[in-house]
RNA sequence: GGGCGCGUAGCUCAGUGGGAGAGCACCACCUUGACACGGUGGGGGUCACUGGUUCAAUCCCAGUCGCGCCCA
């Protein structure tokens, strides 16, 4: 017998491990069926699972369960990134508290550190999604630094180097002072900083009593100026185009050159130009050839290794941290009364998204993907339709993206990530190659004999490995059966956070080197927020732990929470208390499935629909064909919402407040009791991918298969039931009559307890018959003492309402107010009228009739008899009482 | 500044060119034979605003206002 409550605690890690055990997750590359991929977004290895993975993996794992049993053979494929950057933080922290740092330790100690960590601590997230049902193949986990997809790797690289598709550039890059290490655009978030525009007077070199004035948001990055700018229209300044100021402190002469890119109504319309230190005027120094003296370091610290000074206060400042040496300098102009004026001034800086120090563009070298090249056929893919968005509106996002990518920067300074297969001759010569063998014959062969080579010190980005997640992982470049099988992907489940990351790079990849999309379809969900719709953050205090929830309400609850929540292009506002009342509709499914059991009514392989002879056998059968119908388009649709709903109206509002209720007098009969175990079946079957617990738990015990075999039960299909529209108008019939008796109860405050006739006055011989086939039903669920039809007169005192073409009576003598019952009908009727007179303004209109589509104007002539007939009843009704 | 999205019941959100919906919350009644994490009934909305198209607009179009996000 099934407890009284169901306990999640205590069979979500039992049900898990059985089908673990069994082997349920697998996928199975001999097998016959179809095939159905989910690569999962690798997670960062040193994340713990956050509200977003539940999320995202929630939604996966609907789709995945779905799929396997529809019979498709699935691939859910777990795995980790290595995440270069975060993962060398988490490791030097460590080293930090043991008074240690990775130099001391060397590079090879230290990588080997981190996989010690990695063992240790790594990858938690992964024994976290168990905890959420997440059914994945565990045995093929992958992680980006194996052999394998290490191999995948370097191949790649070489390949693209050879094509050209991968170069060498001295570039500006976003370098990150803190971490040491160049990062990618992406890797750059902006934020508002409330600064100051300081005015900067340059005096002109033919005439130091007058001068230019310039405004800066970055004073210290002077020293490496080479120009001032101002654009070729600003009228104040035209004349000064081709003069000569000197660079105050410094004493370097520069010239005022004409560019658009001055902004004339920004500052003084005047402005300093420092080629290697601010990504405009990069460009705006090799349009008029500039000098690029750079004048901060890596570490973020004054430089004067590249510029001429012979002052001592500029070589004081050697070894100044920048936001030091911006205080020093504007001290400085102070002083000598170049300073004009201080404006406060807010704008946005660009912080590295780890480190949140901000960004120091620098110039470098480093390696660079030629991004526009790649992104051609990403781009023709997404527009002939081989990779579809949902909801489409994001491929307008992917777009805008791809058409103005830039060159991507794959090296990272760091000593953690896929170690760049690049060799360096005695000479600098570069010699790209799979692995130091190969290189050092190719060396060989340039110089003619052997020769030292060191590999390049730099890895490359993390993303540069995710990017060939889809195919790595089957064992590419080798041709596995697993890639032939399971390349394409079906989807991509993401939020829009990751398009640029995810979605464009493994397009990129996938398509040049497989060469095919890496999915089909890109499912884009919202992000998670608190109730309150605001964004979870830790300095917020509002963050939600999946695991917390799961604990206190079940694993089910939360992902059922998170499925009817998961509408199109909306974030999720979640919070415990719509966990807390999904928790609700797994104990009613729990009580649903008990009230079964206690009424014997056991699984019946041998029953089919057809068998079913009764109207209320034959309805419900109907209604459930209805509802899988529509669980199944919803999820087709990727509509997770609209299958959470239908799923639920149909377990709660259909099958348990009608059909149990009505069941019950009729328990008697072997068809109901079949009918109802056949519908129940369906139903755990129908809500098993939102919530897989308690949906095996109660097919194991009600003895509908082996344990744990659920899973992979076939997803239900429509079925015909034979004279379903009968027994649907039947049971409608039975239902309203039902609602109209226990509403006038209501109104009419009759408590439950006090059972009165009900009575049905002009019925037909139809109405009539249906009434005693549900006599004892419609006796209990409405509280009826009789139910009869009324051949004479009403009894004085009675309540009435209207149902067809019969009148419903009540007669409460003594227990109702009659003017109460008056008011009642009366506020009835005026509804009724109201209704009808805005039909009959309708079709009064000969525009109307004559242009709007004959079954519109037929419906509504329908509606109109019908609104007609009732108001007559009630108008007969209140004639009785008056 | 450019782009995208959103404004429907107190809250969270569905929805459709032709009768405004659900869940939660609220009110009333009820320990009716699985379920008080329950049952029954009820109140509550100029579908942001202004125009336009249409026989008909919450829905389509344009504009306005407000909110959010992304990019510069």
């Amino acid at each position: 017998m099934l407890d009284k409550t169901f306990s999640p605690a205590e069979i979500e890690p039992r049900l898990y491990a059985g089908w673990e055990q069994a082997g349920a997750f697998a996928a199975d590359p001999r097998a016959a069926a179809e095939p159905f991929t989910i690569m999962i977004p690798p997670p960062n290895v040193t994340g713990s699972l956050h509200m977003g993975h539940a999320l995202t993996f929630t939604l996966q794992d609907t789709l995945i369960r779905w799929r396997r049993m529809q019979g498709r053979d699935t691939l859910w494929q777990p795995g980790t990134d290595h995440a270069g950057i975060a993962t060398q933080m988490v490791v030097e922290r460590l080293l930090a508290a043991e008074g240690s740092d990775r130099r001391t330790l060397g590079r090879e100690a230290f990588v080997g550190r981190v996989w010690q960590w990695k063992a240790e601590s790594g990858g938690s997230i992964t024994r976290q999604l168990r905890r959420l049902g997440a059914s994945l193949d565990w045995p093929r986990e992958r992680f980006t630094m194996d052999a394998g997809l290490s191999d995948a790797v370097r191949r790649v690289f070489v390949t693209l180097y050879r094509e050209g598709l991968i170069y060498r550039d001295r570039r500006l890059v976003n370098w990150d002072p803190a971490l040491h290490t160049a990062i990618s655009d992406l890797e750059v978030e902006s934020r508002e900083v409330r600064g100051s525009l300081w005015h900067i007077r340059y005096p002109f070199a033919d005439d130091p009593s007058r001068s230019l004035v310039v405004a800066t948001t970055r004073p210290e990055t002077m020293l490496g100026d080479t120009a001032v700018a101002v654009h070729p229209e600003d009228a104040r300044y035209r004349d000064l185009i081709g003069k000569s100021v000197v660079l105050p402190l410094v004493g370097r002469i520069l010239p005022v050159i004409a560019d658009s890119y001055s902004d004339p109504a920004k500052g003084t319309g005047a402005v300093k130009i420092t080629p290697a230190h601010d990504f405009n005027d990069f460009e705006v120094g090799r349009r008029h050839d500039l000098p690029m003296p750079s004048v901060i370091d890596r570490a973020g610290r004054i430089t004067l290794d590249e510029i001429a000074t012979d002052s001592p206060f500029v070589e004081g400042l050697a070894g100044t941290e920048r936001s030091q040496a911006r205080q020093r300098i504007v001290a400085e102009l102070e002083r000598l009364g170049l300073l004009e004026k201080i404006e406060p001034h807010t704008h946005q800086v660009p912080h590295g998204d780890r480190s949140g120090v901000p960004i120091e563009p620098l110039l470098t070298i480093q390696w660079y993907c030629n991004a526009a090249e790649l992104a051609r056929p990403a781009i023709a893919a997404v527009e002939q339709g081989r990779t579809k968005f949902v909801p489409q509106q994001w491929e307008n996002t992917f777009f805008a993206w791809m058409r103005d990518i830039q060159p991507w920067c794959i090296s990272r300074q760091l000593w953690w990530g896929h170690r760049i297969p690049a060799w360096y001759g005695p000479d600098g010569t570069v010699f790209v190659a799979h692995d130091a063998a190969e290189a050092a014959a190719a060396a060989s062969r340039h110089y003619g004999g052997p020769a030292a080579l060191t590999q390049d010190e730099d890895v490359l980005d993390t993303w540069f490995s995710s990017a060939l997640w889809p195919f790595s992982t089957l064992g590419w470049p080798a041709g596995t059966a697993e890639l032939a099988r399971y390349y394409p992907g079906d989807v991509l489940v993401t939020g829009f956070d990751i398009i640029f990351f995810w979605v464009a790079r493994m397009m990129m990849m996938g398509l040049h080197f497989m060469p095919d999309v890496p999915f089909r379809h890109v499912y884009i969900h919202g992000l998670v927020r608190d109730e309150r719709g605001q964004k979870m953050s830790k300095s917020k205090g509002n963050v939600m732990d999946p695991l917390d929830l799961i604990d206190r309400f079940g694993a089910d609850a939360l992902r059922f929470a998170i499925c009817a929540l998961a509408g199109p292009g909306r974030d999720i506002k979640l919070g415990p208390s719509r966990v807390e009342s999904q928790r609700s509709f797994v104990t009613k499914l729990w009580n649903a499935a008990r009230f079964c059991e206690m009424n014997a009514i056991a699984a019946d392989a041998t029953f089919t629909p057809g068998q079913a002879t009764l109207p209320l056998t034959r309805w419900i059968l109907a209604e459930a064909s209805d509802a899988v119908a529509q669980a199944t388009a919803a999820l087709e649709a990727y509509r997770f919402d609209e299958y959470a709903a239908a799923a639920w109206r149909f377990t709660w509002n259909v099958f348990c407040d009608w059909f149990l209720e009505l069941a019950k007098p009729a328990l008697d009969q072997p068809e109901v009791k079949q009918t109802a175990a056949h519908v129940l079946g369906l139903i755990l079957r129908l809500l098993h991918p939102a919530m897989p617990f308690v949906t095996e738990e109660i097919w194991d015990r009600l003895g509908y298969g082996a344990p744990c075999s659920l899973i992979r039960a076939a997803w239900p299909v429509p079925f015909a039931v034979a004279d379903a529209a009968e027994a649907r108008a039947e049971l409608g019939w039975v239902t309203r009559l039902i609602g109209e008796v226990r509403a006038v109860r209501a109104e009419m405050n009759v408590p439950p307890s006090q059972r009165a006739p009900v009575l049905l006055k002009d019925a037909a011989p139809d109405s009539i018959a249906r009434g005693r086939r549900w006599q004892e039903a419609i006796m209990r669920l409405a509280r009826a003492a009789e139910f009869a039809p009324l051949a004479g007169d009403i009894p004085a005192g009675s309540a009435q309402a209207v149902l067809d073409e019969a009148t419903i009576v009540l007669p409460l003598s003594g227990l109702i107010d009659l003017d109460a019952e008056r008011a009642r009908l009366a506020k009835e009727r005026a509804r009724v009228l109201r209704d009808g007179e805005t039909l009959t303004r309708k079709l009064a209109n000969a525009d109307f009739t004559t242009r709007a589509d004959p079954d519109v104007v037929e419906e509504t002539r329908e509606r109109l008899a019908a609104s007609q007939a009732e108001v007559a009843r009630l108008d007969a009704a209140l004639a009785r009482i008056r």
